[in-house]
Order: C-alpha cells, then structure tokens, then sequence
DNA sequence: TGTGTTGGTCAACGCTTGTTGGCAACGGTA
DNA sequence: TACCGTTGCCAACAAGCGTTGACCAACACA
C-alpha cells in the first residue's frame, strides 16, 4: 500500500556491520520526529519541520518513512517495560505501578507524543488503545482476582495515570507541574492500589 | 487589538426585541464551531467546515468572530457550575463532585472541545488554567482543611476527573466507555473525597 | 422615494502543507 | 576504469488553509 519497503538490499557495508551507511539519518529524523510530535501534536508537526531539525531534505522523511503516517509509525512505538507484579508484595502494587509509570513518561518524550497525537488523531487513539490491550491488560491480569473484572480495573488504572501524566507533562497545571514526585507517589498509589486489588465497590 | 468589536450599533431592531437579525447566525457558527473542535481539534477545524455546517460563508465568521483564535474564545467558554459543596454531608463530596463532573460532560461537546483544543494548543492549554484556578481552585477551598493544601488536592481531583474524561469521552478506550455511569461514580467517588479530606499521606 | 445600515456571497490573495520526480555526488564492486 | 545502487538536494506540484475586499440584496427609516 505505501512504499516505506525497507527491503533494500540490506547488508550494504563490507567490513560486517549490518548498519546502512543511511541509519544515523534515519535515526536522526525518528529523534526529531518524537520532539516535534511530543511538543506539537500530529498536525502541526510538519515534515519540514523535522526535515530541518534533523538537517536534511523533506524528500528525505518521504523515502525512508513513506508518508507522514509512515513516520508517525516508526518514530512513536511504546514498550512500557511493566515489571512482573507477581514478584511483589500485594500491598506495594499501587506504589510500584505508579514509580514505574513517571519513570518511563521523564525518559523520553514519547509518551508525550503519543498522548498529544491520541487526543486529535485516530491512528494516534487506536495506538494507544492497543498498548492498553497488549501491555496494561496483561499485567492486570496477573494480580487481579476476577478476570472477569480486569478490564475495568485496567481502565480505571489508566484514567488516573493518564490524567497525571495530561495535567502535569501535557497541560502543565501549575500545582500539577510543582508537585514533588514523592508526593503524588504517595497520594495516587492507594488509589491505584484500590483499583486493582479491593473488592468491588457497591453501585 | 482584534477585530471581534460588538459596538455595532445594537438594538437595531425598531419592535423592541433586543436581538439583533444576525443573531441566528452568530449561534450557528458557535454550535457549528464546538461541533468541530470538540471532534477534530484546533488545527483540523477549519473556519470553512464551520462555516459549512452553519450553512453560510466563510469571510461571515471573519466577520463576527475577528479569526480563528476569536471563534475559538467566542464558541469555547466554560461554566463548571459547580455546587456548592459546603451544604452537603462531608462523607458526600467525592460522590457529588464525580456525578456532577459527568453530568457536565454530557450535557454538551464543549468540554470535549476544550480538552482536545488544550492538548495541542496554547491558548486552550492556558484557558484550561483559568478555569481550574477560577471554578475549581475556590471550590475546594471552601471544603478543604488546610488552605495550603488547596491547590494540590484541586490539582489532585483534576487529574482522576480530566483523566476520566480523557479515556472515556476522547481517547475512548473501550473498557472506560462501557463502564457503567453508576459504577464510574462508585469507584471515582472516594478517590475524591480521598484527595480533599484525607489526611496528607506520609511521603 | 431615497438613503444608509445590515446580512450575505463571491473571488481571490499569499502562504503552508504533503508529496513527487529528476538529477548530482558518493562509494563499493567487478 | 566503468558500473550501479545508495544518499542526498532541488524545484515543483496540487490542495487546503486563514484572511481580505469588492460587490449585491434586503431592510429600516427619513
């Protein structure tokens, strides 16, 4: 359908390394594509806007990545690297799960590009849904008591991590922003505590 | 220093009613305008699809609203209505605030516009500020113990809210879609009523 | 009846966007 | 040396954008 083919005949280097002559260039427009993604949103980050932030050619981003979506694609793709659960104490879940969540949105920016891209694109939203059903999904699954309920609590899970991370990397409401670290560990690791291990609340 | 000047000679009409002819038109535009940033975003509302709903041209909206930052100050404005929280049983709060949160979320898109419009512009992001300082920052002032605590726990409350908000009303994660209004409110209610009265949590 | 204001359309402007194709340099390989 | 795939730039295209100004029809009022 598009032509981002990256059947090129690779292995072009003699010497063993495997490593196009290309890839710091590629590298370097997948870095620049996750800035300008991260701080602008799908629409107004333009191909030329990477294009001159990683120094070459708009024609450039076309022919390694296809199309804007193309590169979409290959500059944002999340692992969220969620610790096994199993392997900790039941009452620390909450605390953990939240750590580990601000660790990985201050490692790099694309968590924050997907987020900015999500809200106004649907390429974006249907990623992020499937990172929900591939990674989050799975983890809940391994500490909650009725699958049945997983999804739910997964959900609910996502609304208060994805509302932190909205109000405090993407919004930047003051208090959200100066909020020390160890203070909103403390304030949402009982919540999310709750929406994974406690009995089901009556409606 | 825009053009959005409503000196225009008002009372033009000689019966008595204050309505100007171009009345219907002016709110046409506006539904038309929160249709479309509360589905497409800022950048990918353009002025001739608002205008193109509202069924007139284009250079009308130019007209009335200045440009397109006007439309968006002019369509997007945002009355929480929040209740008086001070009249109820303290036990209720989180519960009052989550039911009422959602029942403005429903009521009409111009919530949804106002987030979607924050996540990637700056104006947005700004006025999405004001309204915490100016609806919500004062209402949990009125409940909250410590007034120095105030603008966390406020903040607090916004991150579980917008995050429900987020996954349920505009990343549409499916999970926080189906989930029972009833059920949001019973598991969101104590986090809440956690986040405004608790006792600071050892950090 | 004439006149000025208002509500509205039309056509165009300058600009930016994603995208395309041609062409020049480089660098291994035969 | 001659070749050929790779890397890169340049110039341009068609489309869409916000925005502008000229122009017309209807109306209110003297």
């Amino acid at each position: 359908m598009n032509g981002s083919d990256s059947s090129t005949t690779d292995s072009a280097s003699g010497t063993g390394t495997g490593r196009r002559r290309s890839e710091a260039t590629r590298d370097a427009i997948l870095t620049a594509a996750r800035e300008r993604f991260a701080s602008d949103g799908y629409e107004r980050a333009t191909i030329r806007a990477v294009a001159k932030d990683a120094g070459i050619d708009p024609s450039m981003v076309m022919r390694y990545y296809g199309n804007k979506e193309g590169l979409f694609a290959a500059a944002v793709t999340v692992d969220l690297k969620l610790p096994d659960l199993t392997a900790l104490p039941r009452e620390e879940l909450g605390r953990a799960l939240v750590t580990h969540f601000l660790d990985m949105w201050e490692e790099n920016e694309v968590l924050t590009a997907l987020l900015r891209v999500g809200v106004t694109n649907d390429a974006g939203a249907e990623r992020m849904q499937a990172i929900f059903r591939a990674q989050l999904l799975p983890t809940a699954h391994a500490v909650c008591p009725d699958p049945e309920q997983v999804p739910t609590r997964a959900a609910l899970c996502a609304t208060q991590l994805l509302g932190l991370a909205l109000t405090r990397y993407v919004l930047r409401l003051p208090p959200a922003v100066t909020l020390p670290r160890e203070e909103a560990v403390a304030w949402l690791a009982p919540t999310i505590q709750r929406y994974l291990t406690a009995a089901h609340p009556a409606a």
